[in-house]
DNA sequence: GATAGAAACTTTACAGTGTCAATTTGGGAG
DNA sequence: CTCCCAAATTGACACTGTAAAGTTTCTATC
């Protein structure tokens, strides 16, 4: 795991990697440049490409490394907790966590314009994102709803957490020291799941 | 209304949009290119720079166009209905059908990376899109639950319809012509709404 | 330990891009 | 008819991604 230094340069895909992740944080997927990066990583403009092949790869790479970021990040939020659908609003908080704390990542985790969707690294990590939701989802409808549909109930809440940390990092002032939500935040996100829980049309 | 035909070539910023709209549908928002657009309008590769400045002006005026047909698009959905509950589900198939009809505009109108978000024409069209939305919230609001937190409800609206419109664009088979949803894909829309209006941990 | 071979990286080259500045073209007002 | 201004073109520049060929460095085998 620690980084093995067979190349020459130590370890060049990660130090890339890390290189796309500053530089999108820094201008945004569209001024993200394979040539830049090269240059932040101190290498010729062609020795990604050895590792990744096109910039398709290296970005797919970095929305991998994301995924793996936010399944760790669902494993720990919810490791404390018994209660349902207390889990669920940790990992509620967790996914716009994960979006403050790795803006770069983030940007291209779900631009699938700019990613190769069958590359396995990047299929197995985000099914295994979606799986813990998936799960999650499944549990509270044993408690409380066994009739739910389960995977139209997933993907809404995948794109409603989705909207909801979108919203939240493009709020000025929401965040303390650029990776905790403020506590304004958090409470946004349980009048989220409030309302995603028990409706806006019941009573 | 009618094509003004003050410039020597006819309308070049309406055809400009349009072969941006093609070009995008066909290659998707990262495939685009200036140069690309104005060869497919006839015109020398900087013509568009005239009328749009950057490439950002140009895709902010195909967005800005887009929010113009979704407003549209909503009036027309809700014309007829006079049930609350009804009428949002119909401005969730509006929206979905949209998106599945121009897919160009689509592709743009929600990556704002790409476009100049204060430009007012663009502030104009989504402003007038979101604030439908949140009139029919109000009056579900009004009918069935006083106490609900209108502007988070039409947040977390959007974002689920937003991304139930993606999930739909990316299931083949599901559009028969390429404009309109199936009924498989009006279906789904039904089982989004009630998720999102009965919530899914009530009983 | 020398040496072949493979892997990591560089160099060079090419077609394409966005934007800018300097021109040319064309239609309408005086 | 002439002048003028908007519309559009031409040419240039720095930059991009990718491909091919060449160079360096490690590794494994004799």
């Amino acid at each position: 795991m620690t980084t093995s230094s067979s190349y020459h340069h130590g370890d060049l895909p990660a130090a890339l990697r890390s290189a796309s992740a500053e530089l999108i944080a820094e201008r945004g997927p569209t001024g993200f440049s394979l040539r830049e990066v090269a240059r932040r990583a101190g290498v010729s403009h062609a020795a990604p490409a050895h590792h990744f092949g096109t910039t398709t790869g290296l970005l797919t790479s970095v929305a991998a490394e994301g995924y793996q970021l936010l399944s760790n990040a669902f494993d720990e939020a919810v490791a404390d907790i018994d209660d349902p659908i207390t889990r669920l609003k940790a990992m509620g908080k967790a996914y716009v966590s994960v979006a403050l704390s790795n803006p770069g990542h983030f940007g291209v985790m779900c631009n699938k314009e700019l990613l190769d969707t069958d590359n396995p690294d990047f299929t197995e990590a985000s099914g295994s994102s979606y799986t813990r939701l998936l799960e999650a989802i499944e549990v509270i409808s044993a408690a409380h709803n066994p009739d739910l549909d389960i995977e139209a109930a997933a993907a809404m809440t995948w794109s409603s957490v989705h909207g909801l940390a979108l919203l939240i990092t493009s709020m000025p002032m929401v965040t303390q020291d650029g990776t905790e939500p403020t506590e304004a935040a958090a409470e946004l996100i349980d009048r989220f799941a409030d309302l995603m829980l028990y409706g806006y049309a019941a009573r």
